[in-house]
DNA sequence: CATCTATAGTTCGAGACGAACTATACAGAA
DNA sequence: TTCTGTATAGTTCGTCTCGAACTATAGATG
């Protein structure tokens, strides 16, 4: 029904927010943005004024429904529709991905000359808060299993535990990094 | 005596271009993407039209000198000023950095519930491409050991050393994930 | 009922990005 | 010479992304 106003292109933040409506079913941007939180923020950082913007877009384009709740702040609340959902299928079953992106001041600072330990200064520390978060994260995933259809937490477990395997590794090599001194 | 007109804010992407020229010594926005490719484009992706839109940006600022070639493609070549060079110092020389960002549409795509064979489908190849174009640079690197100056190529070798760590981790992820068969 | 803090939402402008296109240079074939 | 192809070089433009700064509502505390 939704008239499919003008087409748009779906980026991977277009992406971002489908799924996050598919698994939430319904949402306001807000909570679409406290789903991100220890979940794809570590895969794919979003700001949270997207989530204002792109569900409007979204909706604009009829991927999306959109309501509004009468009383209190009016809060937008969103859904799929079924173009919505055939997007996200679409675009879910299509093999394959751009390369991944690792993008690090840092190492830039180091190109540039500067002292390798002081641009990485605390990278070590806070790998290993992002992945005691991950691990928190994933300790919630399990409790939930009972009465859920597998396919509702295998694909968040499996990215979880990529997350805690990338930051476990980055730990090693900065860890590595340092024990070898100043080269 | 370049007259810093208005003033910017500068970027990231500003830093690149200070840091790329100061290595240079005079560039032409081409030559800027030329360096990029195989050192810094592995932690910090530049579009090539950047080079164009930036280096005028930090120039009418002051940061950088312009000049125009006079035959042929009349092409602008960049130089740092003192501002410019300034500039650089003070990014290079302030501890610390923004954490690092890993971004990965096939983790989404797993996320939302893809298989994992298919989103990951080509990613060790991918990998093992870049770290052999790694190594070649490196290569490449210590052959113009001689005869410069050691902070003319410590930056850089780090950060290339850097990368090749990197490579081979994820290279070793994936290899695991893909032993351990679909979980 | 005043005030504090957490939660929720918005605005705006600058910057990043990439598709598509144009232009120049140069080498070898016709 | 002119033509053609290909590599090199540069540009335009519109859309998307980002984040700083700000406003507004709700519920808790005194």
């Amino acid at each position: 029904m939704a008239a499919a106003a003008k087409p748009i292109r779906l980026t991977t933040t277009s992406h971002v927010v489908l799924c996050l409506l598919d698994l939430a079913g319904e949402a306001t941007p807000y909570e679409l943005k406290q789903m991100l939180v220890n979940s794809i923020e570590h895969f794919w950082p979003v700001p949270h004024t997207t989530f204002y913007d792109e569900p409007a877009r979204l909706a604009k384009a009829g991927y999306l429904s959109e309501r509004q709740e009468q009383g209190g702040r009016r809060r937008k609340r969103y859904t799929l529709t079924d173009l919505g959902r055939e997007a996200l299928r679409a675009w879910t079953q299509a093999p394959g991905a751009p390369p991944s992106q690792y993008r690090d001041e840092a190492m830039l600072k180091v190109f540039a000359g500067a002292d390798p330990e002081a641009a990485f200064a605390g990278r070590i520390d806070w790998h290993r808060a992002q992945l005691a978060e991950l691990e928190g994260y994933l300790a919630n995933l399990k409790e939930g299993h009972e009465g859920r259809r597998e396919d509702e937490w295998r694909g968040p477990e499996t990215t979880v535990l990529g997350g805690i395997e990338y930051h476990r590794q980055m730990i090693g090599i900065f860890e590595r990094f340092r024990d070898a001194g100043v080269r």
